[in-house]
Parts: structure tokens; C-alpha cells; sequence
DNA sequence: CCAGGAGAGATTGACATACAAGAATACCTG
DNA sequence: CAGGTATTCTTGTATGTCAATCTCTCCTGG
């Protein structure tokens, strides 16, 4: 019955088959409610220290409660909303150390995958075509262009491994990798100029067959990275 | 209502592994659920190729679907039950790719676990106890014991890193590893004898602050767990 | 007799509702 | 003003229901 908008990038057309739509289209009704959630935390519409109960779910999104409870679950999951026994889930502030935990763990699983990749000297497609949207984002000045652009390179690394588990375990990671991404174009974009080479050097290190030097290039590639996030995060906290 | 004796091994004593570390008993009637399902996957009670539907467990445990529902969910993320939209859950059967998969990733999470903890040439406490539960039990030669504390021990190597988002992964692929330990231990478990020297060098290793060489034990004692497992694998298999 | 398709049964997805238990907060009393 | 109690909010669990989808059987036709 509440048919506001908050639907509208995924569920417009209330008709229920159109879910297959687009491989990328959620496939139940669960899954678009945790898309389009996950989308608000992370384009931080819904700020840090905020409370999303599974009561203003349901009514936001005129879904039942059960419904709303496993998008909460699922949520706390991936990182992106926080809570513990019957208390009220919140949206995370990820504080210096969250910070440093969160590109800890993700060079260790995409260095691992690079390092697959190098060792058979191969780049997989859709990294190859993440890259060149990047190229063109840059140079258009679109945040959100670059920001998904530079999410799916290296979404692309590890699921060229093949690893499903390895897939698995970075995904678990994604949000709140997206969250530091959205933090950091939303300030200072104008240093996103050196992303392109750097993940250039990481793909011509796999191509040469140069399994430590891919994944010397992707530590420095993630070390950069975290220095100007840290730096963001220092100066909007206290 | 139904109060049959499927309980029992969960409510007298916590398991191991729930979403909270530190959780010692379920909290919950949904953990306590997928603790007892969890176990018996992993016991084999439930055999792979074992269809499992919410009616099942709602019949067999006397609780409401939506439980049975959210445990099946859980079971899914974590690897010990497969099951694609509207189709009904079954107990996947490990194939030689997936326990390839599966050490690739552990040796991924682990390895970088062991060199964090030897730079700073440091042994969680809970990994030396797991130890030396691991020498008693192994002279004892009970299988469920000793499997017990050999996870504990890599578990405690990862948590010791105080990395959430690291332990946060292991867990993820853990109940895959479980699955893979309890196949072993039910056939071979005379050579689990070379188990504790391996651990013993591991930790020396980090003892020593000599990140390298932790790292290449554990890689060792991971290939050669793999080795064992991949030929036991391949007996029961056509 | 076998192959292909239609239909029935089984199973999951989602919803509405209700009640109980734990947490948080406000309020009232000393 | 302080401390404890009580109300209220929120989540955990349960029951029932309907719709959508998948599976499997059985029936028909070649």
C-alpha cells in the first residue's frame, strides 16, 4: 500500500515477474528490499548512528515484518547494520580501526586472487571492461561512475578466480568496502586520477606472469588507498 | 511440544562455533536450531544428497517455520546446505573442486592470520590450549575430540588476530572445513598422529617471529591435510 | 513402448497477526 | 536529587493463509 519511491530503482513496475528482468534484478521480494537498504546505507541516505528498526522497514516499505527482519539479518551479516540481541539495529560508523581491519582483510583475499590470476597470466574479461569504464569515468567526472567502476575492477579479481569461497568471503566484505568508497569520493575525488594507473600496473603485473609483483601492485594499490581514506575518516572524527 | 531427544546435545552444552564469539550457550531458540542441524550435517546424520525442507524440521523439532526457515537460510550462507530459489535444500556433497576451493581459501584467511600473529611473535592463548588438547586427545583417540581441537586451534590462530572481519570469513568457510574433518577422521585416522607435530611447528614458527616460516608450515600442514582428505574423497566417490 | 506435455502435489516466498520476553526510558517516590 | 519501578518500545517466536514456483507423476499421442 505505501508506494512511495524509495522502491522506484528496483521495484517501479509493481508487477511481480519482472523480477528476472535483468540479471542483476533482484530475484524476491526479500532481495530487493535488502538492495535497495543496502543502496541507502551506502550512499549514506541513512547516516551512521542511525536507527533502522524492522517496524520503520515495514512501514518505509509497506512489507511485512518478517520480511524486514531477514533484510536487518542480512544486513548485520555484511557489516552494514550493527546490533545485538533484541536491541535496535544501527548503521555503523566504522571507526580508524574498522578501517584498517576492513583493508587488512581485503588484501588479504584480493591478493591471494591476483596472485592466482598471475600465475596463468590471466586478466578476466570483466576486469579488463571494469577497467575501461573507469578510464572513462575519470576522465567524465561522474562520482558514482567511478566509484562502481573501481568496486567492480576489483569484484572482478577475485570472481575471475573461479573460487567460490574466496568469492564468498569478499562479498562479505563488499558493503562496507562500498561504504569507505562512498566516504572517500564524496571529499576528495581529485586524487581518484592515480586509481587508473594503479590498477593498470596491477593488470599488466598479472599479464606478465609476475605473480609477486601483482600482488606487490595491489598492496600498494590498497595501502594508498586506506592512507587517503584514514586521512578523511581522522578529520570527521573527533 | 515435541521434546524428542534432538535437543539434548544442544541446550546441556554451547557449541562451538555461533555468530557471536563469545556466545556459550544459543541464545535463542533459531541458534539453538541451527546449531543441532549444523551438527548433524557435520556428524553425517544428515548425509549429503539429504533433502531438507522447513517442513522437516518443523515436524522433527516442533518449532514454527519461520525458524526452521531462518536456520535453513543460515546454513545456506555457511555453506552446509545448497539450495537455489523455490527449490528445497539439500546437503551438498563436497566435490573434489569444492575441497580444493575450500583449502585455497583457508590457506588464504589462515596464512595471513599466522604471519600477523609471528610479527608480532605472538600465540593466543586459546591456540596453546587447543594444543595441547589436541597431544591429550590424540594419544586418547577420540575422533570427535581430537577434531574438535584440531578446529579450535586453527580457529584460535585466526581469532588471535582480533581481525572481526578475518574471523568473520573463516567462520564463513569453517562448517565446510568441519564437514571435511569429520570425512577424514571416520576413515584414516591413524596418520592424525603427524597432526600435532605440525601445529607444534606453526607455532614455534610464530613464536620466533618468523613470518615466512609461519606462513610456509601452515601451507605444509594445509597441503598435506589436503592430500588426505582429496584421497579419501576420491574412494567414495564413483 | 517410449516421449513429451499437462496437471496435481509439494515446497518455498510473503503477508497478517498475536503474544511473550528482553531493553530502554520515563516516571514516580523516598 | 537519586534510585528503583513501571511503561513502552523492539525483537523473538508462533500460527495461519495465500500465491508462486518447482517437481514428479501420469496421461496422451506418436
Amino acid at each position: 500500500m505505501n508506494d512511495n519511491e524509495l522502491w522506484s530503482p528496483i521495484w517501479h513496475n509493481g508487477s511481480v515477474s519482472n523480477r528476472q528482468a535483468f540479471a542483476l534484478a533482484p530475484a524476491s521480494l526479500t532481495d530487493a528490499l535488502y538492495e535497495s537498504v543496502r543502496r541507502r546505507i551506502i550512499n549514506e541516505e541513512l547516516k551512521p548512528g542511525e536507527k533502522v528498526t524492522e517496524a520503520r522497514l515495514t512501514s518505509e516499505y509497506g512489507v511485512a515484518r518478517p520480511t524486514a527482519k531477514a533484510c536487518v539479518e542480512r544486513l548485520v551479516v555484511v557489516g552494514l547494520l550493527r546490533r545485538s540481541a533484541h536491541k535496535t539495529a544501527v548503521v555503523p560508523e566504522l571507526s580508524q580501526r574498522d578501517i584498517v581491519d576492513l583493508f587488512l582483510s581485503r588484501e588479504t583475499v584480493e591478493s591471494a586472487a591476483v596472485r592466482i590470476l598471475a600465475r596463468e597470466a590471466r586478466v578476466p574479461e570483466p576486469a579488463s571492461r571494469a577497467q575501461r569504464a573507469l578510464e572513462t569515468a575519470t576522465s567524465g567526472g561522474n562520482y558514482e561512475e567511478i566509484v562502481a567502476a573501481d568496486i567492480a575492477f576489483h569484484a572482478a579479481l577475485v570472481r575471475g578466480t573461479a573460487s567460490e569461497r574466496l568469492s564468498r568471503m569478499h562479498e562479505l566484505i563488499l558493503g562496507e568496502v562500498e561504504l569507505t568508497m562512498g566516504l572517500f569520493s564524496a571529499h576528495k575525488a581529485a586524487s581518484r586520477e592515480s586509481i587508473p594507473a594503479e590498477h593498470a600496473a596491477i593488470l599488466a603485473a598479472i599479464l606478465a606472469g609476475d605473480e609477486d609483483a601483482a600482488g606487490a601492485r595491489l598492496s600498494e594499490h590498497l595501502h594508498a588507498a586506506r592512507t587517503r581514506v584514514l586521512a578523511l575518516a581522522s578529520n570527521s572524527q573527533s
